[in-house]
Order: structure tokens, then C-alpha cells, then sequence
DNA sequence: AAATTAAATAGGAATGATTACTATTTACAA
DNA sequence: TTGTAAATAGTAATCATTCCTATTTAATTT
């Protein structure tokens, strides 16, 4: 893999968020240091970024939303404002009874827990 | 509302499909008996079916895929077939626990668990 | 320090899922 | 029956994402 200024750059961006961005967003902050980066650019980058596993995505609803938190997080989502807050909430689930009851090898959760946040308690 | 047939058939497309269709498979169902019907109107009537109760949606990575089981309910995706099977599996997480940690007020939770179905074993 | 080469880019076109628009059809009530 | 507004078919538009390609650039070789 050749060094490329735009995909460490995009690289620090998702690293440095703590909002779990799309790609539109990290194109605008991108922009504000390379002002002429394509946005094919940074769809590009995200997605080897993420297959060789620097930062994670997250499919919420019809986008997807990039994490430069990669350890084994889970998500809790707030239906008010978007908002994904990283969680250390861990995911139990009986891996005998799903491969007896279903005849089905599990080897994954994903889950988000839907609610809202700090910001609507009135 | 008004009757309409349309709405009638998509409806019960859905309720009778075991798949978790997506927009495009009950389209194409719902063709066999309304040789013209136009894909808006199996989106717009899709949508009004889940705003009314009659079938929930679940949003599948990038696809919007229905189900005609109103039943709470979690399901296991087969990573190979993508496959989508209903269970029974329930969710407990600790409620006070969410609210005293993160300041958050659940309300619900959605998870799939991932791996392979028994297609899949050799 | 050039010349070479293939990977990466910028910019724009294409795609695929979904939604919006609009003239026509239809359910249903007066 | 006739009047009406809701629903439809057909099509255009939108939005996120991917694809294409001429040009630029990182890295290797002379
Ligand atoms: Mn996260
Ligand atoms: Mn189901
Ligand atoms: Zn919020
Ligand atoms: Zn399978």
C-alpha cells in the first residue's frame, strides 16, 4: 500500500471524531486541509480503511457511519437527535441453545439499544 | 383510508412471506395478480403498512427489507445467504443501569445475531 | 538526480434504492 | 348518477455510493 496524504488524513479525521460521521462529513473536514479531495476520494479511503481494519462502520438505517473506535463496542442511538454514544454494555446470548434451537452457527451481535439522550430530558 | 386493492395485495405479500422481502421481491409478486402496478405504489403502500401496524420493517445493512411478523421479535442473519430468521431470543439489559452510566433513557433494543445457517454446513 | 512505473487522485458519469410529481383512474358518499 | 378527493401508473428526480479515466504522484530503478 503507497503512502497517500488524503487517506491519513481521512485516517486522523475518523480517529479524531467522536460522532460517528458519514462520508459526506469527513469529506467536509477533509476539505478544510486538501480544499480540491474528491469525495470519490474519501469513499475510497474509508472503506480500505476500514477492510484493513484502522476504523469500523456502522450501518445506521440507510447510511453508513464511520467509528475510529475499533475495539468491540456496542451503540446506544437516540431516536431524538442521531446521536450514537460507544457503550462497554456487553451482548450475552446462549450460543448452544441458538445452534440447537436453530440449527445456526452464531459468531456475532450487533446491537444498538434505541432511546434518548441527555440532551431531551426535559 | 380507502380500500384499495393494491394496498390489500402488498399487505397480504407480506403477511404470507416467511423471506423478509425487500421493496423489489413484493413488486414483482404483486405483478402476478396486478400486471401493471407501479413500484411507487409497493413503496407508497409498503410505508403506509408500517406507519398503520400491519408489517414492521427492518433495516438490513443498506436495504430496507419488510416483515409480516408484528410480533416483537429478534432475528439471526446468515452471513453467507443473508438469510433472515426469526426467533425468540430476548433481550435483557439493565435499564437503571443505561440511565445512571450514560444518562440515556432505553426504550428498545434492535440486535441481529450473525453467523451461519444450516444451509451452510458441511 | 533523472527516468520509469504503477498506485492514487480529481472530477465527473453511472448506478441503485427510494421518493416526488402529475395526469388519470377509482372508491365511495351525496 | 354525479362529484370528490384519494390512490394509482408512469415517469422524473434525489441521494448515497460506486465506477470510469485522464492526470498526478510515491516509490523504485537507472
Ligand atoms: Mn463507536
Ligand atoms: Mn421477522
Ligand atoms: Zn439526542
Ligand atoms: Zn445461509
Amino acid at each position: 500500500m503507497r503512502y497517500s496524504y488524503q487517506r491519513e488524513l481521512i485516517k486522523d479525521i475518523v480517529r479524531s471524531s467522536k460522532t460517528h460521521p458519514n462520508a459526506e462529513w469527513v469529506f467536509c473536514e477533509a476539505k478544510k486541509k486538501v480544499e480540491n479531495i474528491s469525495l470519490g476520494t474519501v469513499y475510497r479511503n474509508l472503506k480500505i480503511l476500514e477492510n484493513t481494519g484502522k476504523i469500523k462502520s456502522i450501518h445506521d438505517d440507510n447510511q453508513v457511519r464511520y467509528d475510529g473506535n475499533i475495539e468491540d463496542h456496542h451503540h446506544l442511538k437516540c431516536v431524538k437527535c442521531g446521536a450514537l454514544i460507544d457503550t462497554d454494555i456487553q451482548s450475552n446470548f446462549d450460543r448452544k441453545k441458538i445452534m440447537d434451537d436453530y440449527d445456526f452457527e452464531p459468531n456475532e451481535v450487533k446491537f444498538f439499544i434505541l432511546g434518548k439522550c441527555k440532551k431531551h430530558t426535559k
